[in-house]
DNA sequence: AATACATATATCTATATATGCATATATCGC
DNA sequence: GCGATATATGCATATATAGATATATGTATT
């Protein structure tokens, strides 16, 4: 309202966004993700954790809707919502009064 | 595959990031130290905890290098490391090749 | 060096979380 | 419908974490 904090997004919404990020094994299935949109059974192959596990992962990714989730047959395949993601990372920034430097415009440290 | 990423961060690295913000009571002090430096003392009034738990908060987010403190005399003042969490932000975003939109300065994706 | 003040660490407890096994649900092919 | 396959959920458990109180460490002042 006042111009410098274009939204409010409060400590909760952060720390459960945060929190879903905060375990290596659900960030190795985001980073799997961000590949390509992949069906349950591949992510426990690749994880090599239980189904069970990785399932309830996948869960708290997508109740924090870092991922979504599509069914197709018996498989449910699922992808990252990059958009969702972006959101998190720079209205974190904003929020913070970070300025974010674009990452390939230019390529000085 | 070789120019697509542009750095390897594994995904400890990245979870012990995440998992310092994914806090209410940490990403508070994360939010007043954004704003200005402060000392522990001010820490504790301002958030409502108990000293040591706040200065356990603290160490979590000085061991990700997310604030940095330095004494001066009896206090001891924390405050935000803005260039560690951007660069935290956009290199998350960067491996998983996720285009950051700048919120200002240019419109087109 | 003794005391006061500020911050950090030790220890404990309650709660949260990650994980696995067993089982339930959903979808397909027959 | 029945069996096979894929995914989700219930339950138990081990570990991690947040929090408090008590104590230790560090710094300034006298």
């Amino acid at each position: 309202m006042s111009g410098k904090k274009s939204f409010i997004i409060n400590e909760k919404m952060f720390s459960k966004y945060f929190k879903a990020f905060g375990d290596p094994s659900r960030l190795k299935i985001v980073m799997l993700l961000s590949v390509k949109e992949m069906a349950v059974g591949d992510i426990v192959e690749a994880i090599g954790l239980s189904q069970p596990t990785v399932s309830r992962h996948l869960g708290i990714l997508r109740e924090a809707e870092i991922v979504v989730d599509r069914r197709d047959g018996q498989n449910v395949y699922y992808s990252l919502n990059k958009s969702s993601v972006e959101t998190c990372c720079t209205g974190f920034c904003d929020c913070l009064a970070i300025p974010i430097k674009m990452p390939h415009k230019s390529k000085k440290k």
